[in-house]
DNA sequence: ACTATTGGTAACCCGTGGGTTACCAATCTG
DNA sequence: CAGATTGGTAACCCACGGGTTACCAATAGT
């Protein structure tokens, strides 16, 4: 599971804040929650998957604690879409747009996977 | 729709991905993915509902543009998770994870809700 | 006025995900 | 050893989400 699903459940977002103060058995989580234990183990194993913890065996208790490094794909995203242009993003928007409108059909032509471009091309042109 | 659900789907974050790019109207997005109109119309719906996206309708057209301040709850819970001292988080993440070994039982005592702490006792100390 | 383009909605199908109860293995404790 | 605690797994149920096709409204072009 890859941590954007793991993140999009209320409980398994709960359970990282929780672990984010520190370590916690399961026993302890699920009775932090008011679904069942079996649930909690699920989500566990979900967000184990998902790289956002792990579990530490000790004895018959499993520890389970905070992976920061499976956040990174979510930080990425987020300066993905929050880029710092050096000029004006705002002074651009309708440029960008209208540079869309011009090359339309070349980009279409070459990167999408349209059936046929034959009614585009009677669309503009001029 | 919140915003942790709307990132979930793949899709969606590649929507995202193509309106930080500047804006696009709803068959340029269709025509980049592999899925039918609807199914986009559908996913943009979502991310209105999520606050990630606005649209400018202009004609018979519609504008999605990106909304950055949709983001806001996700940076929040990356926030709480990755908790960001004022100083330069790289150069503590050794230091943090020795503050963590040294103050665990006295975090774990204070911080969660463990019914009781005697079989944890047993457990470390040594 | 006629036609094409854009895009939303409705109805529907189906896979998946989150929840439950029941059960079992393994480890501490008395 | 007997019993209790911890926690994973299996089987099952059901709601929801994402996909499709079909249809419709509205605007732009000719």
């Amino acid at each position: 599971m890859d941590a954007f699903t793991a993140l999009a459940d209320p409980v398994r977002r709960e359970l990282l804040r929780q672990l984010a103060a520190g370590p916690a058995r399961v026993v302890d989580m699920a009775s932090a929650h008011p679904i069942s234990r079996p649930a909690i183990s699920k989500h566990l194993r979900a967000l184990g998957s998902a790289g956002l913890v792990v579990a530490d065996d000790v004895g018959r208790e499993r520890h389970y604690r905070l992976d920061r490094a499976g956040i990174a794909p979510v930080t990425a995203l987020l300066a993905e879409l929050a880029p710092a242009p050096p000029i004006g993003e705002r002074a651009l928007d309708g440029l960008e747009l209208e540079v869309r409108r011009a090359g339309r059909d070349r980009q279409a032509a070459e990167g999408a996977r349209h059936t046929d471009d034959t009614t585009r091309t009677t669309e503009e042109t001029a």
